[in-house]
DNA sequence: ATTATTAAATGGTTCACCCATTCAATGGAA
DNA sequence: TTCCATTGAATGGGTGAACCATTTAATAAT
């Protein structure tokens, strides 16, 4: 929907063509063959051309969130490329979230407003490559969750806390009733409105990140054990006032003495939850 | 080359037809038409469904860097899929950094090692759109340099800091000889350098993303004013003393007031430079 | 006025084909 | 034999035309 689309904000014209046969014919033949250095040149693909054109646009502001693209056919025609590569660009930008594509008349490739998610999509694929271990993202969790804290304690505004409260009475209140997962699930909900309080989308967006994937972790051993942390609802009391009062050492205090609880709950009864299986079970809209 | 690449690490064949047509035909015809709950039920394309079949099997580690998927008319045979389509699965895993396409006989779609660059990617899209500022970035990056150095402090190896070490002679070099933009490029790596020394690649990833662009900033603030820090090499060789001596409290302050200076510099001369045109230039290989 | 039908535009998908690059196998020349 | 040029097959890169499925606005029927 957006500000009625205007019509199509130009992503400009210019066949690829030309742009994308950089080849190193650079036939300066005559001179000295010497001491002559050769730049990498990786002959640039068409997609890859397109997506840096229309990052082009987004970054100088041409583009914008809301906006609509021209239509495939008429984009290709214009970028002087097939349609089917056209579509590979398009997929990758929508996958980055950058674009959202819509079927239908009035469809089209929109310009998105940042999907704040993508980081946690990174962060998976690093764990599921190897590249970053469980290790890792736990101790970097509890770094950074710290930083939130201290964050949230300086920036927190009455909203956010209060949206804290009700979260936190969210938890008691499924607590009380024996709704486990649904705890597990206002636990998510907690470091996100932690993560919001920091007052920065920057350090919300990382704090995202690294506990995106933790979640899943709790969820599953808390599914498959049936237990519960104890006293969470406490605890979680305890660190709101804390914060109300902006009391960064007693705060981050609390928000330490709890991951680490929680990290004894996940290890304890090992080999319970395996990384493959959490990771695999994590595809796309995580929610059970 | 790998591992001579096992045939293919089989990506199961199932066609994809009937998986995609998960479509509400939840033909209870008879029961109750009361108080039914529809799920959100977003058809997924098929491409979708060829990104989460091949991230389930690196998440199960049945697909490991290195591997090699058949070869894309095979692999689209295999899925019931249309070679286009297939293809843009494989860019979108392509671009976030999960594979690798390469040319030619014994070319083929590589599952590669985490390429720990794509976070930085995220974030640059995330200020083209405005989803975050410079203002937000520039405050989160103070914040993760200073847990990155407490990281440091605590962490770094003897290596780690030879590695720095070395490369302040570099900067000092470049100084002296008045290189400045390499000396902008010793800066870089210097970030790099003392992200690897917190030995945490999660928090080095992090580092890195709310580094890169910063440092493209400086870059063109430099390349345009022909300004140069003063004092620099002087206050690096301070830091890495305190470094050296695990002196925590020294060594933030060290780092904190030094990106102050930064900071001011850029400012300096305000519109200097513009968040648009950096971010645009800002493209696919980021040298100059 | 309301509701059903239709038609156009759009993304989703397929098919068949060709090009450019890579590299192992081949074969001729030294 | 050894070396180097040629060749050919396999692969990703790219094209164009066609069709399907969904969405929406305009239209027609009630």
């Amino acid at each position: 929907m957006s500000t009625k689309s205007s019509p199509h904000p130009s992503t400009r014209a210019r066949p690829l063509a030309a742009a994308r046969r950089e080849r190193a014919s650079d036939s300066r033949t005559a001179g000295a063959p010497a001491a002559v250095t050769f730049r990498p040149i990786h002959t640039r693909r068409a997609f890859e051309e397109i997506c840096a054109r229309i990052r082009e646009q987004l970054a100088l502001g041409v583009l914008k969130p809301g906006d609509k693209l021209p239509a495939e056919r008429d984009l290709a025609q214009q970028l002087g490329v097939s349609r089917n590569v056209l579509r590979e660009a398009l997929r990758s930008l929508e996958m980055a979230g950058v674009l959202r594509l819509q079927k239908g008349v009035k469809g089209g490739a929109f310009v998105q407003a940042g999907d704040t998610s993508r980081m946690n999509v990174v962060m998976r694929d690093m764990l599921s490559l190897g590249t970053i271990s469980v290790r890792e993202l736990s101790e970097a969790r509890v770094h950074v969750l710290e930083l939130g804290v201290r964050l949230a304690c300086a920036n927190a505004r009455q909203s956010d806390l209060e949206a804290l409260e009700a979260n936190v009475e969210r938890t008691d209140l499924a607590t009380r009733e024996g709704r486990l997962l649904d705890r597990v699930e206002c636990a998510r909900e907690f470091y996100k409105l932690l993560a919001e309080a920091s007052g920065n989308k920057v350090i919300a967006m990382i704090m995202d990140s690294v506990t995106e994937i933790h979640m899943r972790f709790v969820y599953a051993k808390v599914a498959s054990s049936g237990v519960a942390m104890a006293g969470l609802v406490e605890r979680r009391r305890k660190f709101l006032a804390a914060l109300r009062e902006r009391d960064v050492s007693s705060a981050t205090r609390l928000m330490r003495s709890h991951l680490g609880a929680v990290q004894r709950m996940l290890e304890q009864d090992p080999g319970a939850m395996s990384l493959q299986v959490a990771l695999a079970e994590m595809q796309p809209g995580m929610r059970p």
